[in-house]
RNA sequence: GUGUCCAUAGCUCAGCUGGAUAGAGCAACGGCCUUCUAAGCCGUGGGUCGGGGGUUCGAAUCCCUUUGGGCACACCA
C-alpha cells in the first residue's frame, strides 16, 4: 500500500507537471505550521531559480491545477511560495479503512527479503551481565524485530565471548583455590563429574578476582595465558572445565535474557570458529593479504581516501595466538558459508567504531564477503547515571543487570499497589510488564549512538514520555473496548467513518503515518523513531479520548466507527511496542 | 598529535536529506474527575539552537573556523 504522503505528493506532482514544471518539485511534507494547514509543498520555491520566476507565481499556477474534491479540501498559495493543503475527511478515513484491512497496516514488503544476521556483540561468559550489556540486548532485539516486521529474514546471534584469556584466567583461579580438582590431574583418564565444581555466583566472583590478580602479578598472568593456550589446544581436563563454565554461565544468561524478553536464534560464540581459523590464516597468507609486521600477522586496510591513520588489522598476535579480530573475521567467513547473509549488523559500544572499520575493510579486501554484502556496525553510547558518569551501584560498583531489573520491578510494584486494592499476584505480574516497558522505552527512545542518562525515577514515572504512559494508553483503549462489548451488540458495519472532530482527524492522520515511519525505522535502524511515533500517537489518542464519550454514545453508527478506530489504534500501538520488545497488560 | 562524535529551555531529550513563529517530557504555576482508568487532558511562564564567519530568497539543519567536552588510535575485547 502506498504511503499516505506519497499519495498526496502524487496529486501535487501531477499539478506541477500540468502547470509545465518538473514533477519532482511536487513533494509534499507534513506541515510545520498546523495552524495554517495540514500538509505543505515547498516545490515552488525550489523551482523559482530553475524557471527564473517568482515562487508565488509558480505556486499560484500549480494551485490552479489542483481541485478541491477527492483529496484536498483546501489549497492555497501563500507568500513567498508555500502551497498549503488540507485533505478531506473522506480521503483520510478511506486510507485508514484500507490500512485496517491490509496485512501489516499497508507496510509494503520487500520484493526479495534480505538475509540479515544481527550480532549482539556477545557478553563474556563467566562475567555477570551488567548494565553495559543492557543496551546491546535491548537495541539489538528491537532492530531484529523491526527488520523482521519489515519482511526480512533475520537471525540473531548472541555471539558469546567464550574463548579468550578470560577463560584462562578463570581456570587459573580455580586451580589456585581447588588444586585437588580432578580436572588438573593430567594423568587422569576417567570420566569427569557431571556437576560443575562451582556455582554461578562463585563464577561471577572468580573472574574479577582473577582479572585483578593478573594485572598485578606477572607470573599469574603468565599462568593464565598458558591455561588459555592449553584450553585452546584441547587439554581434556581444561576442556571439561570449560564446558562446565559455559553450561553454568549460559543457563544464567538465558534466564536473564528471558527476563528482558530478548531471545537469540543462535548461541554461538568465539569458540565455534576455533577450527576454521588456521585455514583462514593460511588463505590470507597465501593470497598475499597478510604479512608479518613486528612479529604479528597483519593485513593492511589503509585506503587512499583516508583522512586518518588506519592501523593494519591484526590477524594473529606475535605469539601466534588468535585475538578478537581473528574470531570475528573467521565468524564472518563461517556466516557467509552457512547463511550467505546480505547484511551483517553488529551491536557494540561505539568505542569499537575503529575496530569494526578495520575488520570490515579487512573482510572486504580479503574477499571473505561479497562486494555487495552490507557490513554495519551500530555503536551505541554509554548508559550513564544521574551524575553523567557511567552507571554504578550506590556503593560505586558495577551494577548487575539482575539487580537493576529487580530494583525497577520493586519500584513499579510499589507504585502499582500504592493507595490501591490490587490482587497481589496480578500486581506482581503487571509490575514486571510495566517495568520492562520502562527500561526499554527509556533506552530506545534515545538515539542509540548517544550516551544517555539512565534515570530510574524518570523511566518508572507514570507521567510523560515513558513506557508506562504508552502502556496506560493501550490499557485505556482495551478497557473502553471491553466496556462496549459488555453492552451487547454493535451494528455489523464497524468500519472507520469520516472524522467528526479535529482531534479525531488528527488521530487519524497520525495513524496514517505508520507505514512511512516503520519503513524509515528499518532503513535507518532507528528504534527511537518508533518510540517517537507511538508517543505522538498516544497523545493524539488521549486528546481524542478526552473529548469523546464512546461508551455512552447513542448513535450506533458513530459508535461503531469509533470502535473500529480504537481497534486500529490499539493494534498499531501493540505492533509498535512488540517491535520495541515489550508488551502491554490487560489492566494496570 | 591524528581522527571521530557531541553541544538545542533550569534538567532529560526530539527536530538535522535547508522552509513560515525551534518542539516534547520533567520541574514551576493555574484550570478540568456524580460521566469510558486523572498513570490523563487543557493552559501559563521559560531559548543569542556553544561562539564567529560563509553558502542561500531562507540555516538548529550544509561548509569553514573557534571554544568546551566524550571516545578511539596494532599484540584487550
Amino acid at each position: 500500500m502506498k504511503k499516505f504522503l506519497d499519495l498526496i505528493s502524487e496529486e501535487m506532482k501531477n499539478a506541477f507537471e500540468a502547470a509545465g514544471y518538473d514533477r519532482e518539485l511536487g513533494k509534499v511534507t507534513l506541515s510545520n505550521r498546523p495552524d495554517l494547514c495540514e500538509y505543505q509543498c515547498n516545490g515552488a520555491m525550489a523551482g523559482a531559480k530553475l524557471y527564473k520566476k517568482a515562487p508565488i507565481m509558480i505556486a499560484n499556477e500549480v494551485a490552479a491545477k489542483l481541485e478541491n474534491g477527492q483529496v484536498f479540501s483546501e489549497i492555497s498559495a501563500v507568500a513567498p511560495g508555500f502551497l498549503n493543503l488540507k485533505v478531506t475527511e473522506s480521503f483520510v478515513s478511506d486510507y485508514l479503512r484500507q490500512m485496517a484491512q491490509t496485512e501489516k497496516f499497508g507496510l509494503e514488503m520487500p520484493e526479495k527479503p534480505a538475509k540479515i544476521i544481527v550480532d549482539y556483540g556477545g557478553p563474556n561468559v563467566a562475567k555477570p551481565l551488567h548494565v553495559g550489556h543492557l543496551r546491546s540486548a535491548i537495541i539489538g532485539e528491537s532492530i531484529k524485530r523491526i527488520a523482521r516486521y519489515a519482511g526480512h529474514d533475520v537471525i540473531g546471534d548472541i555471539h558469546l565471548g567464550d574463548w579468550g584469556l578470560q577463560m584462562g584466567l578463570i581456570i587459573t583461579e580455580l586451580q589456585e583455590r581447588q588444586p585437588e580438582l580432578v580436572y588438573f590431574d593430567e594423568s587422569y583418564e576417567g570420566e569427569y563429574p557431571k556437576e560443575a565444581p562451582f556455582t554461578i555466583s562463585e563464577l561471577e566472583e572468580i573472574y574479577p578476582t582473577a582479572s585483578g590478580k593478573s594485572k598485578e602479578d606477572a607470573a599469574y598472568k603468565e599462568r593464565a595465558m598458558e591455561a588459555t593456550f592449553k584450553l585452546q589446544s584441547g587439554v581434556r581436563g581444561y576442556r571439561a572445565l570449560w564446558n562446565h563454565i559455559i553450561a553454568v554461565s549460559v543457563a544464567d544468561l538465558k534466564k536473564n535474557y528471558a527476563d528482558l524478553n530478548v531471545d537469540f536464534d543462535l548461541w554461538k560464540g568465539e569458540s565455534d570458529v576455533h577450527d576454521v581459523i588456521p585455514g583462514m590464516v593460511d588463505y590470507m597468507k597465501k593470497e598475499g593479504y597478510a604479512y608479518i609486521s613486528d612479529g604479528a600477522l597483519v593485513v593492511d586496510v589503509k585506503e587512499d581516501t583516508d583522512t586518518k591513520e588506519i592501523p593494519p588489522c591484526m590477524i594473529l598476535k606475535s605469539d601466534g595466538a588468535s585475538l578478537y579480530n581473528t574470531t570475528d573475521l573467521a565468524t564472518i567467513m563461517e556466516r557467509m558459508r552457512e547463511y550467505h547473509p546480505d547484511r551483517l549488523i553488529y551491536l557494540t559500544d561505539k568505542r569499537q567504531d575503529l575496530y569494526f572499520e578495520q575488520v570490515f575493510r579487512c573482510a572486504r579486501k580479503t574477499k571473505l564477503v561479497e562486494p555487495e554484502t552490507e557490513l554495519l556496525h551500530i555503536g551505541f553510547g554509554t548508559m550513564n547515571g544521574k551524575d553523567g558518569k557511567p552507571f554504578k551501584t550506590r556503593e560505586g560498583g558495577v551494577m548487575r543487570l539482575e539487580m537493576l531489573i529487580k530494583e525497577i520491578n520493586e519500584e513499579m510494584y510499589r507504585k502499582i499497589t500504592d493507595n490501591r486494592e490490587v490482587d497481589e499476584e496480578e500486581a506482581r505480574q503487571t509490575a514486571k510488564v510495566v517495568a520492562l516497558s520502562a527500561i526499554k522505552y527509556g533506552d530506545l527512545s534515545n538515539q542509540a549512538s548517544k550516551d544517555y542518562i539512565f534515570d530510574i525515577d524518570k523511566f518508572t514515572s507514570f507521567e510523560g514520555d515513558t513506557g508506562p504512559y504508552i502502556l496506560y494508553t493501550i490499557v485505556r483503549i482495551k478497557s473502553i473496548l471491553s466496556k462496549v462489548k459488555e453492552q451487547g451488540e454493535l451494528p455489523e458495519n464497524t468500519s472507520i467513518r469520516e472524522a467528526g472532530s479535529e482531534a479525531e482527524k488528527a488521530l487519524m492522520m497520525e495513524i496514517a503515518k505508520f507505514n512511512a515511519m516503520m519503513e524509515s525505522a528499518y532503513a535507518e535502524t532507528a528504534p527511537h523513531k518508533v518510540c517517537a511515533y507511538i508517543y505522538d500517537l498516544a497523545n493524539a489518542f488521549n486528546r481524542f479520548y478526552h473529548e469523546t464519550k464512546i461508551v455512552s454514545e447513542e448513535d450506533q453508527k458513530k459508535k461503531a466507527g469509533w470502535v473500529a478506530l480504537l481497534m486500529l489504534t490499539r493494534d498499531i500501538l501493540e505492533t509498535c511496542i512488540d517491535v520495541l520488545g515489550f508488551s502491554a497488560p490487560e489492566r494496570m
